[in-house]
This record gives structure tokens, sequence and C-alpha cells, in this order.
DNA sequence: CGCATTTGACCAGT
DNA sequence: ACTGGTCAAATGCG
């Protein structure tokens, strides 16, 4: 491409979006298809976020994907926030897509070469995360020799203890990636970072050396999918507004849409999507469908406990818990995007503040990076 | 009532 | 022994 404006680009990329969309309809079948323009769009809005990265956001965008973009407009870059506010919704949409190819991609890379990935994700950009994070990730995983091993294979891990303890599993998903992604600063800065999964705390633990603790997160779809993905969050040490993501495991359940390793049953599937449609602030109808897909994350105002809680003393649920604070995303969107749509507004909307929380000054936001509030 | 989160305890790896 | 990862009871919320 020709274009060096990162706004020119990104807008190629919202066309290149928008036409894939346009003939979505007839692409359903053709998977290679699919994929090569999902990598198309991916690689513009790759390049993009290199001109970015390269040029003036350097110090707030870094490694960022494209909702970086989105999430921080209230500094400076006035104009091409605006210029790119219209299509925030085809980013965070194409964004969601991504993660979602990406995911797909890692799967199919990993079962070739598990060392490739690496490659694959900083093509990607998504995943692009920093390279020593990326090293010491790998150097602690791969480093042992750790590959994708069987998951969910409760039986054992080598040591086959059995008898009465309870069974605790550990490395069952070899696999590691970390990415380093930004906090939120409109709406709710401690939902750890959208990325096209559902995901349950399981866990959160103090680490040594960090001033922040350390969510533990698995793929809400674990039991039903037997879905080994999982991933850790962590705010950064010494960049609070950036969380390191690790990736452990794939999604088996995403692949539900191409090959179910285990088809759900309906009743769960209707189930899932009431849920999250319930979860929703829905917004109002003028906010594309794709783009408070995955805002969610964004200005859910109130819950996500997820993250930096509290460490040693995080009051239980004290916090505004506006329910299940699994970050919800589109995953579930492996329906039709007309079907959903049609699910979701018939299940009676109400509210309307979609973008309203998402720019309104984060007054009420209060970040406390100390966060130990003790 | 069901589900998600919290949190202390337990377990595995180094 | 230490640290990170996971479990599961307790708790809270819708």
């Amino acid at each position: 491409m020709e274009e060096t404006n990162p706004i020119s680009i990104i807008r190629q990329g919202c066309k290149l979006a928008r036409e894939l969309e346009a003939n979505l309809p007839n692409l359903t079948d053709q998977h290679n298809m699919l994929l090569t323009s999902c990598d198309d769009i991916i690689k513009v809005f790759g390049t993009a976020k290199e001109r970015l990265y390269t040029t003036q956001y350097q110090d707030t965008i870094s490694h960022t994907p494209m909702n970086m973009l989105i999430r921080q407009p209230q500094e400076s870059q006035q104009t091409q926030i605006e210029a790119a506010s219209d299509l925030q919704g085809w980013l965070r949409s194409s964004y969601t897509q991504a993660m979602d190819i990406f995911q797909l991609q890692l799967q199919a890379d990993q079962s070739r070469n598990p060392f490739e990935t690496q490659k694959l994700g900083s093509d990607v950009h998504v995943a692009a995360g920093r390279d020593h994070a990326e090293a010491s990730a790998r150097s602690r995983s791969i480093g042992r020799g750790e590959f994708p091993v069987p998951p969910i294979d409760v039986s054992d891990s080598g040591t086959g203890n059995s008898s009465s303890q309870r069974q605790r599993r550990r490395r069952d998903d070899g696999e590691r990636r970390t990415l380093t992604v930004p906090v939120p600063r409109i709406g709710n800065t401690e939902i750890p970072p959208e990325d096209g999964f559902t995901w349950r705390k399981y866990g959160q633990k103090e680490i040594l050396g960090s001033k922040y603790p350390r969510g533990y997160f698995r793929c809400t779809h674990q039991k039903l999918y037997q879905c080994p993905a999982k991933k850790l969050v962590q705010r950064l040490d010494d960049d609070p507004y950036m969380f390191e993501v690790t990736y452990r495991g794939s999604h088996t359940c995403h692949m539900s849409s191409t090959a179910p390793s285990i088809p759900p049953p309906p009743d769960q599937i209707s189930h899932d999507i009431a849920q999250f449609i319930a979860s929703q602030p829905l917004p109002s109808s003028s906010v594309p469908l794709g783009s408070w897909l995955s805002m969610d994350s964004l200005g859910r105002g109130g819950s996500g406990m997820a993250i930096g809680g509290g460490g040693g003393g995080s009051g239980s649920g004290s916090g505004s818990g506006a329910g299940p604070s699994t970050t919800r995303s589109g995953k579930e969107v492996e329906f039709p995007v007309a079907d959903m749509a049609d699910v979701m507004f018939n299940s009676g909307s109400s509210s309307s503040n979609s973008m309203d929380f998402l720019f309104q000054a984060p007054e009420d936001v209060k970040w406390k990076p100390g966060d130990k509030q003790g």
C-alpha cells in the first residue's frame, strides 16, 4: 500500500472490513476466502498500528492493537480520533475478528510448529507482545520443554497419585503466549482487555516482585466444551495502564463454528446467549452491532473486579459487581450477526448508554495506581 | 436459586 | 523451601 498516513490505512482497513461483511453471506462456506480476507484486514490494521507506533503514539500505544486507538480518545490526537470515531465500531469488530482469526491460526500453527507462533503473532499484531515478555514466557514454558499436551485429561500429570487428595492439574496446556495490551482509560480501567472470548476468573494471586496481583481466568465454557484455554492477566509493574495477558492453551470451544469438539446442547447455547444478553448494557440502536459486542469491556461501568481488585485484601464482593464480570465479548457470536441482533433486540433493550459512557470524562473512575488502599 | 467472584488452602515444579 | 497455579467453600448478586 502506498499510504503512509495511519488514519488512511485504517480507513482502508475499514473499507476492507465493510467489503468483507457485504460479501459475508456469500462466503459463509468459503473459509479460505474468509481467512484470506481477514488476514488482509489484519495486515492493514497491523500496518496502521506500526505507523502509529513509529510516529507519535509510541508512548501510549506501544504494543497495542487497534483497540487502543479507540480507547484513549481523551488526550491528544484529537483530530485522528475524530476521524476515527466513526470507524470505531468497525475497528472493534475487526479487532474481535482479528483475535478470533488469531486464535484460529494459532491453533493451526501450533499443531504444526509451536515455535513459530510468535512470528504469526507479530504478523497479526494483535499479539505482538513485548519481546521480553514473550521471551520470558517462552523461556519459562518452552524452555522447559513444555508442549501442548492433551489437556482436560485430569488423570494425572506424571505423579499419578490418585487417592483421596483432590487432584490439581498443572501445566495442562503447555504453550504460552504473552502479549501486552492497554488498560481502557475510559470506563472501567479495572477490566481486563477484551479479546473475543469469555473468561471466568478462578483465582488471583500476589506475584512476587509485582505490585499487582495476577488474575487467573479460564474459558467460561471449560466444562461445556472442555475448553482448556486459560489466561493470566496482570498489570504491568512499571506501566499500570498496561496489562500483560498470557494465554495458555487454545480454545476448543471457539472451534465450534468450524469443527466442534463437542457440540453444546442447544439449550446451553440459548442459555449462554440469554446470559450474554442479560449481562449486556444494550446500546442504542444507532450503534453498530459489531461495535458494542466488543465494547462491553470498555465501559461496563461498575463491575470488573477481575483485576487488581486488591491483592492482600480485596474486599470481597463489595465492588459494584454488576453481575458476572467475566470478560464477556463476542465469542458467542458464532451465530450470524443478524440472528444475534434479533435475539438481542428482542430481549427488550432499554438502556441507551452506549457510546455515552465511553466518552464521558472518566471522573468517577478512580484509578488508583497503588491500589492496595492500605 | 443459580451462577460468578473471592479468597485461603492445597499442590506441583524448581 | 519457595513460588506460582489451581481448587473449592464461602459469599454476593441478579
